[in-house]
DNA sequence: GTAATTGCAAAGGATTTGCAACAGT
DNA sequence: ACTGTTGCAAATCCTTTGCAATTAC
């Protein structure tokens, strides 16, 4: 049990909500991976436990967990959100993402923060927030012999002849 | 008739597929407009000039068009897809975008180019592509009293007591 | 007890796919 | 003529929603 449940359900108490059952299982499974979770990763963590829960509440107890501020919510471009607990984390950070087995390094960036500061104010933007991702073939799966995916990088039609 | 088309008629014969009256109606709508459109918007244009073509033809005309690498596939987290040609434009550039009226700005930035490389070599990966992207309100929907929706950046359930 | 949640199945939006009719080479 | 495309509708994927049965307070 992740000992920061009790802020969950501190903050259902403060909503006024029922503390469920269902609600602090699927906490806890995201509170104890420090992984970037999808919904189906969410309910496999929940099936090796011996959890069988609805879908719906998965999905419906993440909104909790993302307007309580636990829990951010990303989307990495995949077709489908992923999720990650904030604690022990930097609050803002950027990711490296390998294309290949998707495995997420985290970093943070000063520099980044300047850059949405800098070019918002040049555009006369009110600057909310930014998102950085750089995507790439991680070191094991080098070695495993992948490499990048064509990615429409260069463009051999755009050459005007 | 936009004079980009010919080399989407080139590529295509390259590939040995046939240039249809569709798909060149298709990727004149993509190439004369600047901005960055979804399915809808070009499906809108199509309708504005008349043209009544199944949306399935769309969405496999864009595939070709990426591919192709005229046309630059987006996903700003709108749960859509976005699509911008790619001429009079920066190879690679970043994104400014306004959350209330979709308006995007392009940037490019050399200090997020050397970020990119500096953090995969960091952790073993190898680069192939990054995205930035920055999210405010632009400055005429400021003027509209439009201000930032809440983006749970604050945390007040993580303030452990 | 009352109000909210759960679980299922149906609905939803974006995108894809199967297939008969049709157009490009 | 032959191959590939088009258009429609049905299918798919992720997510949301309606509703009767159930649980938290």
């Amino acid at each position: 049990m992740s000992p920061f449940l009790h802020l969950f359900r501190r903050y259902l108490r403060e909503q006024g909500l029922p503390v469920t059952q269902q609600r602090e299982t699927v906490a806890d499974v995201v509170f104890n991976s420090s992984d970037h979770l999808s919904i189906e990763d969410i309910e496999a963590g929940l099936k090796e436990r011996g959890e069988r829960l609805g879908k719906a509440t998965i999905y419906r107890t993440m909104e909790i967990l993302v307007r309580s501020g636990l829990v951010e919510e990303h989307d990495f471009g995949e077709g489908f959100k992923r999720y990650e607990h904030r604690f022990g984390r930097q609050p803002i950070h950027e990711h490296l993402i390998c294309t290949n087995c998707h495995t997420v390094v985290e970093f943070r960036s000063e520099e980044v923060m300047r850059l949405e500061e800098e070019v918002a104010r040049k555009h006369g933007f009110q600057p909310a927030r930014h998102r950085l991702e750089v995507f790439g073939i991680c070191a094991e799966c080098q070695e495993q012999g992948v490499s990048i995916e064509y990615q429409g990088l260069t463009c051999p039609a755009t050459q005007v002849a």
